[in-house]
DNA sequence: CCTACCGATCGGTAGG
DNA sequence: CCTACCGATCGGTAGG
């Protein structure tokens, strides 16, 4: 009799297999050895490996959609929803590391349709960008610069955290999205304050 | 008797497959296959996959190296120095695509003495770009930031490249440096031309 | 959730 | 570089 939480515990304990030796590398013996039962029992659980893989990104593409298109699609100054949506992102990735790192690492393994849903979501998610990007620079609070160029930057500097983060460190998720902000949005920023920005050297 | 170039050639072929599938879903079937041998007859050419997996990667981390080194313990002002290196390091992914896909993607899954051959070769890479970053902060041309923080978002989002850059696209590998650079540059570089750069929109 | 198991495939080897 | 093969392990299943 399936033990209730007992899915969850195993997304948990896959997440922490997938992302510390890749996707393939762990087998069905590792996760049901992690989650205390023996590997046929699993599948009192799950229906196969590949839908723990999908699962676990699922949920990650979720997570980073329901986040940030809030933010996107609601009121407000546009550098101000820029920062937003950056402390956003960062906190999806430093509240759920593992899941993130089998999210940007391990998505390529899904296959057929499962692949394809979670790569509409991933361009959903960066149309969301595009959207702010445009905006921004429409209005001339942006520079105006190759906005697929910039999103690109942006999100690949951005999701570069889930390979050096540590939770343990001295930086909250806040702090980090804030000098991702000050690094890259003096860059794009061209409004006024630009030329007296502060110098703290 | 093994051909002359074939060990190149199965190299060449194992990117392409790790690239693409990862390393663990290659099968060293896959790579005979795409060599035109049989697997068994791999092993005159290897002794182990994982001597492939250390080959490919073990040459993109020299590439690195041995295309920025240079340039960061040259001679000449440190922000053309950096957009050299910004340029380097671009075309090292740019000209080895398939090779830098798996040193960026596949290296965690090599093993002992392998595995900490690379990290070493990453962590002198990183070295540079830090000697570079402190640099032009102590001598005023960048703005003095956590050093640490700005060298890994730098790297992070030039090695996003590999997820998305097309050679066959339009923009060739020196251009896509020039735009990393003007994004990030602009954010980094507190020099006087900053009040008066150029504004395209 | 366990016992017992399966067909397939894996990386790799011996001998030529 | 091929033929022929091996032990190990893989994801997954049947029956309880």
């Amino acid at each position: 009799m399936p033990r209730v939480g007992r899915k969850e515990q195993i997304l948990e304990k896959a997440s922490g297999l997938f992302s510390r030796k890749g996707y393939h590398a762990t087998t069905i013996r590792d996760i049901s050895e992690a989650s205390g039962i023996l590997s046929g029992s699993l599948y009192a659980h799950i229906q196969s490996k590949e839908d723990l893989l999908f699962e676990i990104t699922d949920r990650g593409a979720e997570h980073f959609l329901q986040s940030v298109r809030p933010i996107v699609e609601g009121e407000g100054d546009v550098v101000t929803k820029l920062r937003k949506a950056m402390i956003a992102h960062v906190r999806v990735i430093a509240d759920h590391l593992e899941a993130a790192t089998v999210f940007f690492h391990e998505w390529r393994s899904l296959t057929n349709e499962r692949s394809a849903c979670i790569q509409r979501k991933r361009d959903k998610y960066e149309g969301l960008w595009s959207q702010l990007l445009e905006e921004g620079m429409r209005e001339g609070s942006f520079r105006s610069l190759d906005e697929k160029f910039t999103r690109l930057l942006i999100l690949s500097a951005m999701n570069g955290l889930y390979q050096w983060y540590q939770p343990a460190g001295e930086l909250t998720p806040e702090e980090v999205a804030e000098r991702f902000a000050t690094i890259l949005l003096t860059g794009l920023d061209y409004r006024e304050e630009v030329a007296g920005r502060e110098h703290s050297g």
